[in-house]
DNA sequence: GCGACAG
DNA sequence: ATCTTGTCGC
C-alpha cells in the first residue's frame, strides 16, 4: 500500500546520520544512508562513507560539517530507480534553526528530495506548553512568536523529538510521517538504522 | 557582558 | 557526537 504526502506517492523513506569519535586528529566524519520500504519499513540498500570533516562542530552551523560526507554517501546508493528514496528523514533540525537552515534543509535543498528534520533536541525556541507524556502527543516548538516545529513524544518515558520541515514537506506531514515509522523505539526507523549504520561504518574505517 | 548552544 | 557496565526505575 502506498500512502501520499503533500507531493506525491512515497514507496521508499532514507534515513541519515553521521558518527564521529572524539578527540580523532583525523577529523573523520562517518556517514551512512538506509533506504528503507514504505510501509513495511524493510532495509533495502545501505550506502556509507568516510570523509575528512573541514569544519568543527559549531550549534548552527552542523550542516557544513556534515553534509559533505552525507553526499558522498548518498551517491553511492545503487542508482536503480527502483531504490531512490521519496523522502528522506535527517538526524538534526529542518527548520527549527536561527536562519532556517538545519542540516535537514541544507541537504534537502542540495539533493532536491523532501526531507524532514528529526532533532534529539531543541537548538532554537521553546515548547509552547507542557509535552503530556502520552506516546503521540505534541506541542509546538515557538521562537520569536513563531512556530517553527513540533515537540513530539515518540515513547513513554523517553525525551521528545523535535520535528520540523526540511525540505517540500508541510509541518504536519513531516509529523505524521515520523509517527508513521516508529517502531516501539524513540527514534523512528529510518534514522535509527543509519544511526546503527553509521557506527558500522566507523567501526569498518578502521582497516578501508 | 552572560548564558545557550542540533550533532 | 563520544567516553562506558552496571544498575535504578517503570
Amino acid at each position: 500500500m502506498v500512502r501520499e504526502d503533500a507531493h506525491g506517492p512515497v514507496h521508499r523513506i532514507a534515513g541519515v546520520d553521521i558518527s564521529s569519535t572524539r578527540f580523532d586528529p583525523a577529523n573523520l566524519v562517518h556517514a551512512a544512508v538506509v533506504v528503507l520500504s514504505w510501509p513495511e519499513l524493510t532495509p533495502l540498500a545501505t550506502a556509507a562513507a568516510t570523509e575528512r570533516a573541514t569544519m568543527p562542530y559549531i550549534p548552527g552551523y552542523l550542516g557544513f560539517r556534515e553534509v559533505p560526507a552525507l553526499l558522498v554517501a548518498w551517491q553511492r546508493l545503487a542508482t536503480t530507480p527502483d531504490l531512490v528514496p521519496d523522502l528522506v528523514m535527517v538526524d538534526g533540525h529542518g527548520v527549527a534553526h536561527p536562519r532556517g537552515l538545519g542540516i535537514a534543509a541544507h541537504l534537502g535543498a542540495l539533493l532536491d528530495v523532501p526531507a524532514i528534520g528529526v532533532a534529539k533536541s531543541v537548538l532554537v525556541g521553546r515548547p509552547a506548553a507542557p509535552l503530556p507524556e502520552e506516546p503521540g502527543a505534541t506541542v509546538p516548538l515557538l521562537w520569536k512568536g513563531r512556530r517553527l516545529g513540533t515537540v513530539l513524544r515518540t515513547k513513554r518515558r523517553s525525551n521528545p523529538l523535535i520535528i520540523s520541515t526540511g525540505h517540500r514537506v508541510g509541518e504536519a506531514s513531516a509529523v505524521e510521517w515520523v509517527r508513521r515509522c516508529l517502531r516501539g523505539y524513540r527514534l523512528p526507523e529510518p534514522t535509527r538504522l543509519a544511526h546503527l549504520a553509521a557506527n558500522a561504518e566507523r567501526c569498518d574505517a578502521h582497516g578501508g
